[in-house]
DNA sequence: TTAGTTGCAAACCATTTGCACATCA
DNA sequence: TGATGTGCAAATGGTTTGCAACTAA
């Protein structure tokens, strides 16, 4: 069978994406990652993002087209993208209210929701 | 300078894009546009989506990693996407109440929003 | 006629994979 | 030591682009 190693490239990787203020794309991850390990390479970022999604430890956002990672287990939440400066933020508000199992006109059943919000961070707005 | 022309090519994505009852995939779009025309090239589909879009006519939309696109002009609206047959729909009715301007907590100005709901289409429920 | 458009094939680029070397246990 | 993991370079696969033939106006 097929056993799973802590290394020293998981651990950086995971900590990144923990430390984050939202879901990083690949090549944030990257760049954070080698301040603390110089020599990483992308295809064991790739590597690695896929082995942490399998365990459930980090999911994938795709916001406008662009596939990020965030750590799992922080509960209901939702994200918002600065249209100024790019970066993407999570929110532990949420604005709707469509428990699971809710009946949408048309006869859709819904499970789940996920709702983006853009606009100015807090850095931008101030400017 | 540059004129844009008419042509059949053209004529047929976009009308197979107003047809769609959702946003639809370029596997979609090239496929169902080949019924029309058969030799139409996936290549074409590309550049005739990126100029529509260009012209606002249509406008991407990314779901689950992929890039799917739509009419515009639809007014305000949201997605369904089943997690059974994985088909998209559009939703005519909004569950959030956030006006542009709205300031969210944190200090986040809304401009716009973007919901996704996840259950069952009527065509899978049913069955 | 002729600028604009198309299909094909080559080019691109982000992501994945093969492999020899390095490393965790 | 042996099974895993890593970095590098090559392979992939979706998207874009160059080019010669085609076509709308």
């Amino acid at each position: 069978m097929t056993a799973t190693r802590s290394t020293r490239q998981r651990d950086v990787i995971a900590r990144v994406l923990d430390a984050a203020p939202g879901p990083l794309a690949v090549p944030e991850v990257l760049s954070r990652a080698q301040s603390d390990l110089p020599g990483l390479g992308i295809a064991t970022v790739y590597r690695t993002l896929k082995l942490l999604t399998d365990q459930k430890r980090i999911h994938p956002v795709t916001l406008d087209g662009e596939t990020r990672y965030e750590t799992a287990g922080k509960g209901h939440h939702h994200h918002f993208s600065c249209t100024r400066c790019g970066r993407v933020f999570t929110l532990h508000t949420c604005p709707v209210a469509l428990p699971s199992g809710t009946v949408y006109p048309g006869g859709f059943i819904v499970e789940a929701h996920e709702v983006t919000l853009y606009g100015q961070c807090p850095d931008c707005a101030g400017a």
